[in-house]
DNA sequence: TAGATTGTTAATCGATTAACAATC
DNA sequence: TAGATTGTTAATCGATTAACAATC
């Protein structure tokens, strides 16, 4: 209904009404907040009208209201309990992680399967084994699971998440796991992103040679090195 | 020239040629490889044939050669000199993460602003003071910096990084950074993944309750929970 | 040759953007 | 009323997908 990509927005405009609030600002414009989200204004009041119309025309947007819309939209009003497993360095990072609980999150337990880190406690909140994971779920009503264990268990870690009735699965795994229809995976993966970022880093440098090349001969610059 | 969301499987297929290749595989399928790197094989030829007519109808691909193929296209052939700003929770994950070394990436430098973590190592790596950023970027040519700072240091730090003539960033920190044209920020954000699905959670909740609730009033569902 | 599978075409779908009428 | 700014339209652009001719 909502278009997936203006979904992956609206926390961002979340985000950035947050910022504003913090600044004591009671009243933006469409232009004023793209600017602070990092969008065109175009963009922005096209997203809005998904929502409904909570703007006034000639005046702009009121911040709390429009935050509060926002929220409610994503379902971030209410709190998601949520389970962390894999307790390795990103874990622990995780774990630890304040936007959690500002942002409508709340990690009620951590899952290792190695016996050496269980009982050790990370950001307050004691590690347990990963058989414990059904009982867990159960008893908080978990529907988001995150995995941060290493590749090769994430499959596995998933499959039992999925089974035990967890519905959006958030895996930072280097790995691609299959799930059933009905459940969502996002993927978030440090490598790719740094490799997407060389791409464009050895295109701008090719790109340069070429140009320099291209001065020098007194060619055209999309001429030249297709390797 | 390669459309963006081309560039952005790149590296998910060369991930899944590595597994494949690890298993002991020496040739596939476009079916084959669409199924380990989880899209379907329609995309995945057209995306394959930006780079090239690297496979053999009737045949597939070879392995090896089409993972060399992507990783020349990536430029992950060479290895990237990165620096990480920010030696908190998520600094000391990131330093620790083995899958830059294998991946084209190589950790040059950890930074931190705060005089009580320099002089420490993590990671086998000494963390510098974020003064020295300039002379290590100089000597060791980085073109990539990771941000993995609190939200309010993260534009200092592009400014600084953007001034010594790094062009890319990743940016962990939970803010939108702004960087001139022809810089490339790439934006990593946890909060933002989980309010993502915390959204589609919300809707299969919703649709589940309008549904039952459709049933048993005997109406259509889509009339039901607009709140 | 017959079977398999690529690389490409063309149709469809979804996202972005500029422009502007509506309206505060 | 005049100025400002939203919400929406319509055009453009880019991504996805199915289908199939090319060809191993």
């Amino acid at each position: 209904m909502i278009p997936e990509a203006t979904v992956a927005r609206l926390p961002v405009y979340l985000r950035a009404l947050t910022a504003l609030a913090d600044n004591g600002i009671r009243t933006c414009s469409s232009e004023d907040l793209a600017t602070a989200a990092g969008v065109n204004s175009a963009k922005l009041r096209k997203d809005l009208s998904y929502l409904g119309s909570y703007g006034t025309r000639g005046v702009g947007y009121d911040v709390d209201y429009l935050r509060y819309q926002i929220a409610r939209e994503i379902g971030v009003t209410q709190d998601w309990p949520v389970v962390i497993v894999g307790i390795g360095n990103l874990g622990h990072a995780l774990a630890n992680y304040s936007g959690f609980r500002s942002r409508g999150f709340r990690v009620v337990a951590l899952l290792d399967a190695d016996p050496a880190l269980v009982g050790r406690t990370v950001a307050d909140i004691a590690v347990r084994p990963f058989d414990d994971l059904d009982e867990i779920v159960r008893e908080h009503d978990v529907a988001i699971g995150v995995i941060a264990t290493p590749a090769h268990a994430a499959q596995d870690v998933a499959d039992r998440m999925v089974g035990i009735g967890i519905t959006s699965i958030l895996n930072f795994a280097p790995a691609v796991v299959a799930v059933p229809e009905g459940v969502d995976v996002r993927k978030v993966d440090l490598s790719i992103e740094l490799q997407i970022l060389a791409y464009h880093e050895q295109r701008k440098a090719n790109g340069g040679a070429e140009a320099a090349a291209a001065a020098a001969d007194g060619v055209d610059a999309a001429g030249g090195g297709a390797a």
